[in-house]
DNA sequence: CGTCTATTTGAATGTACTCAAAAGCGGTGG
DNA sequence: CCACCGCTTTTGAGTACATTCAAATAGACG
């Protein structure tokens, strides 16, 4: 499968020699998953961090009356993958699955560690993109703490105007933390006025 | 101002030379701020990480309405800042102050590049920092997602038990998205039955 | 002691949820 | 090509969790 996009990718914030761009790639396992397939399931240790090369995936967790929550899509050129259980080797609480068929590559754990304390400077490159991801959390929390579902959902189309296409509405409403239900009353106002 | 808490933090995650640690230390910018004093102010450029080195600060943003939203609570040990205002050199939508007498380190932006640029090592205490602080952002979500306030704030209880007996109720509240009134009755019955 | 802010209380209200059922939609097989 | 199946989305009525507003009480600080 081809490696240029997560390299690309990877260059963005660091120019990289043709020593490590092989070690790295070549720690990479490239999978082709079909529309519903899982990338990792509750349950188990994630020991693979997942990129995605190409579709679109999301994680989710399950809570204890059994609804699901989703904490994340993850479209071509995103990262994803419970960090907590890739961190501490405690079963995972989150399941990711494709949304659409998709291309990912895992990056396993141990191969992660070897690759960052051979080339430090690779932390660089995830340390970006962990900051930018805390922005990104931040910014949604922030959204469920101080506007109204109505209006995060205007936001939501504003900012991810691609994702409704291929993403059913119950998994958006999951994202925005209202029942489908609801959602579909939204989108009754905002068309029907 | 001692800096040997931040080094030792430093350390637990990394080894550094004589060199590193001072270059580090001596990037650091120490302040005693009293309780109520601001470490940051919406509307500026956030140009400095905050490390809190005693004491306790909180980071919140004010929304259209005027209303205060809690986004982070740091005390001894833990980095705070706006990181949107800190990587985009946009103006900043949170305030930090001190809700306690608090020491404080301010590593300026440019600093922290240069260090990170000269010593490509310390990437992965940062890496690391802003990977755990995913897993916390996550849980915090999840959170707000599934449970309800009256959940939200034993699990609060629990998580930091210290925090309640110096931080005003309604920032708790606040921090947890609900009412400080709503609070208010949620341990009514708690303590009351 | 007085002032200022934080917390508590209560009543009325609103936003979003639950449950049940109907309608829409896509795929599959006869 | 139509009929059927399973799943998603929509609708509606009743309900619950949490908010708003107003006022009383409690605490902290000078």
């Amino acid at each position: 499968m081809d490696t240029s996009g997560i390299i690309a990718q990877l260059e963005r914030h660091l120019s990289l020699e043709e020593k490590e761009k092989l070690s790295f790639t070549s720690a990479l396992i490239a999978a082709r998953l079909k529309q519903g397939d899982f990338a990792e399931v509750a349950g188990k240790i994630t020991s693979s961090f997942i990129y995605v090369n190409s579709g679109c995936l999301m994680s989710y967790f399950t809570d204890a009356d059994g609804s699901d929550h989703v904490i994340q899509f993850a479209v071509s050129g995103w990262w994803t993958g419970d960090l907590h259980s890739f961190t501490s080797a405690e079963p995972s609480i989150y399941s990711t699955r494709a949304l659409t068929d998709s291309e990912v590559f895992y990056l396993p754990k141990d191969d992660m560690e070897t690759l960052l304390e051979k080339f430090p400077r690779l932390e660089r490159y995830f340390r970006i993109l962990f900051q930018n991801s805390i922005v990104s959390h931040q910014h949604r929390l922030i959204q469920n703490l101080s506007v109204t579902a109505d209006q995060r959902y205007e936001n939501f189309s504003k900012r991810y105007p691609t994702l409704e296409q291929y993403v059913p509405l119950k998994y958006i409403a999951s994202y925005l933390g209202i029942t489908p239900e609801f959602l579909s009353k939204i989108r009754r106002k905002r068309s029907g006025n």
